[in-house]
DNA sequence: CGCGTGACTCTAC
DNA sequence: AGTAGAGCCACGC
């Protein structure tokens, strides 16, 4: 896996943003694009997320020769990320969904049947965030 | 290098 | 209130 210093930052700064989100809050793919002055790469902020595992290892090997900011992939709330919509996206080669879903309500946040949370209530969505 | 794919979004019926 | 359709773009083949 090869990745160009460019979408390396672009993911750096999606997984700043995801770290961020409070507790018991969510947030969308468009808005974390938006924060980071990408509100046309919605669908690249789902792609990184969903490459975490293997995105987040290269990026926290060059960071130790960098000394920035590590990245735990056992902490950082992915689970905080839904569509604009409110839903949490469906899968096609995964039970990631599921999981998402038990996340969520651990942290006291309901999720309807259809997977649907309400972003009026639960959603975090600054105009500014610092990464 | 080109092409299909998808954890997206917005706009129009 | 659904839901196609189109734009979007990095990743992986």
């Amino acid at each position: 896996m090869k990745l160009t210093d460019e979408s390396k930052s672009f993911h750096y700064g999606v997984y700043a943003i995801v770290a961020q989100i409070p507790y018991g809050k969510v947030t969308s793919y468009g808005h974390i694009a938006y924060l980071l002055n990408k509100p046309q790469n919605s669908r690249q902020v789902g792609s990184s997320l969903k490459h975490l595992s293997g995105i987040i290892n290269i990026l926290n090997a060059d960071l130790d020769t960098e000394s920035e900011i590590y990245i735990d992939i056992n902490t950082l709330p992915w689970w905080r990320v839904l569509s604009s919509s409110g839903k949490i996206s469906p899968r096609e080669n995964s039970n990631g969904q599921y999981i998402q879903a038990d996340r969520l309500r651990e942290e006291d946040v309901i999720v309807s049947d259809s997977h649907i949370v309400d972003i009026e209530e639960y959603g975090w969505f600054p105009d500014e965030v610092d990464f």
